[in-house]
DNA sequence: GGTCGTGTTGTAAGCGCTTACAAATCATTC
DNA sequence: GAATGATTTGTAAGCGCTTACAACACGACC
């Protein structure tokens, strides 16, 4: 018993009296092998402990069951849910993902995905829309299946699962106004290099317009994507006069930290100030108070993106697919109608 | 123009007028061949879009330039914010990462890891000690280099980067000990399968122990990490009588939900119930009252795990490294003295 | 018994890359 | 100018797998 090489098929042929072909045949497919030397490989694979070589199988099959994705981050739940459904699906079709992280950058997103292609991905998976051209332009000229999440429509030729933005949140905002408010702020994303959190303000800013009111200058922060960066945003906002009585925040995690900082002000939600996320992360709803949010199916999204791409190398789909995904706004505990006389 | 085929190196050294052998070199190690050549060959590289084969390359360097990590979830911003610094790190090693996930299942690890095995990765990144013990005999089977994070001291002859997790807590105990604390309540992780959790529990109980105090059986609940869950093991928790005065929490998850359980019930924390949680993420410096927490350098850990891998994979390093990272206790509003009379 | 078709197995050619070794080139020294 | 050594380049083998194709075995049928 010296293991002083893996072993290879040519091993595991020898050992269990059979050529190589037979070897791979009976792992690949294994009916098309008598039972009984088929159970002989078997047996001989479990005994030497048998392995195929990952690279030489993608070398000949020109496939390497791997499978990438980019998200922006994994510390948001958002991400982080999506990722796990994502890597869930691709499991269950014995493909392998690589992880790597754009950090909102589409400079960093482009060397991450020239990385992950150098590496032999089949497909890859991106979040939202705002890709580098040079980026979109390579991976339409090595005809690799990709597919955008959290964003629709994607650009002709593209494939996508997700969600007009701009509509989500302009339902958010009439309902707001259905229910008396007319003074806003909105806490958003920081809208360079990401379409969704440009779509959310742009949602905002259409959904007043239809109700002739704008969204003055200084009632719009952007704010990046951690609690306290949010609290130090919302501080700006909740300074504005005439104060806002409804807050609009790009996302839950934006939202908790507008929440907290009202906490500490001491500002009441929702009775001196509404507040309105985006996402619905578990969180959300156990908060108190809960928090009225745009609800987004991200694991159902971003399986069927898996699917899709899934799919895809297998040749059963040939065009690229444009998937619309329903959101839903949750009415919860943090929004109300405005207080009739001026707040503060 | 027309791209029929993917080039290959063979293409790249046509067009470049030079052997395959000086293409890789060109490329490989660039100081061996002369720079006239060399910047030929790097001009049909990008005139081409050349790109190499990973799994040819995998299979002539015999090393994939992957590696592979599996965290129960990534749910938890531990994790989330751990996996995010070991997969930078790798990046800027030229390594790429496979993700998978073990849901905190012994039996799902093992077969998300012989997955990775399949796929060729390098070495391996581990959470905590408790694997399967087949597991751990197939990687020292196959010379696998891999590490255990978040746990220390790990088996013989296996490596670590993590934290005792048992005496970490201890001191949290203690401290509350000292501030008076006599009646103690643990809402703890799921112990089966996790080290961690057991060793919270255990070191509780210990410390406890040392001041003549036991946890009673109605006193502890294991919960999963969802804040679901910590609500309704909070909710068993406070309805034991005498009732507790402070309530150690397995991490910073189960203490939100208990926190939150508390400002639903109008239970006062610190006043009424101390609670202290353990990794002190962001959001638990943000939380009103703050948390007391147990501080977890999860970014320098994970980042030394994959340092350690990186040395291990270029043959750096010969034996296993433990390596033992430093917790602290962050004392913060969530914990106080407690009231002199009887609670409630 | 010979022929044919069907199903099973083996032989060997690639897949695209790196690198040991051989060959060629070039500078240096006598 | 030839010999020597150092440096650069090319040739070709090999990494481990799959699969086209050839070979073979076997039963059915005439």
């Amino acid at each position: 018993m010296d293991r002083s090489r893996t072993p290879n098929v040519e091993d595991v042929a020898r050992a269990a009296g059979v050529s190589t072909a037979t070897v791979s045949r009976a792992l690949n497919k294994p009916d098309s092998v008598r039972p009984a030397l088929r159970a002989q490989v078997l047996a001989a694979v479990e005994r030497l402990g048998y392995m195929a070589h990952a690279g030489a199988r993608a070398l000949s099959l020109r496939r390497s069951g791997t499978v990438g994705v980019i998200v922006p981050t994994v510390d948001n739940a958002i991400f982080a849910r999506g990722l796990q459904a994502f890597q869930q699906r691709m499991a269950q079709a014995d493909n392998v993902v690589l992880l790597a992280f754009s950090d909102y950058d589409a400079a960093q997103e482009e060397v991450q995905a020239r990385t992950l292609l150098a590496r032999g991905v089949d497909a890859l998976a991106l979040t939202g829309i705002s890709q580098s051209a040079s980026l979109m332009a390579l991976l339409a000229q090595r005809g690799l299946p990709w597919v955008h999440t959290g964003s629709f429509p994607a650009p002709a030729g593209a494939a996508c699962v997700g969600f007009r933005n701009r509509e989500s949140i302009m339902r958010a905002v009439r309902y707001l106004l259905d229910i008396g408010h007319r003074r806003f702020a909105m806490l958003a994303g920081v809208s360079a290099d990401n379409d969704r959190a440009a779509e959310r303000i742009a949602g905002v800013r259409e959904a007043l317009a239809g109700a002739s009111l704008t969204l003055a200058p200084e009632a719009l922060v952007e704010s990046t994507y951690s609690l306290q960066a949010a609290r130090e945003g919302t501080r700006a906002l909740l300074a504005v006069r005439p104060a806002p009585t409804a807050l609009l925040c790009g996302n839950d995690v934006l939202a908790w930290g507008a929440l907290l900082e009202c906490q500490a002000q001491g500002i009441a939600v929702p009775q001196q100030l509404s507040l309105v996320g985006f996402d619905d992360l578990e969180m959300s709803r156990q908060w108190l108070p809960a928090l009225t949010t745009v609800h987004v199916p991200t694991e159902g999204m971003w399986t069927m993106a898996a699917q899709y791409l899934i799919d895809r190398i297998d040749g059963k789909l040939a065009a690229p697919l444009q998937q619309e995904i329903a959101t839903e706004l949750i009415v919860r505990g943090s929004t109300a109608a405005p207080a009739r006389r001026k707040a503060r």
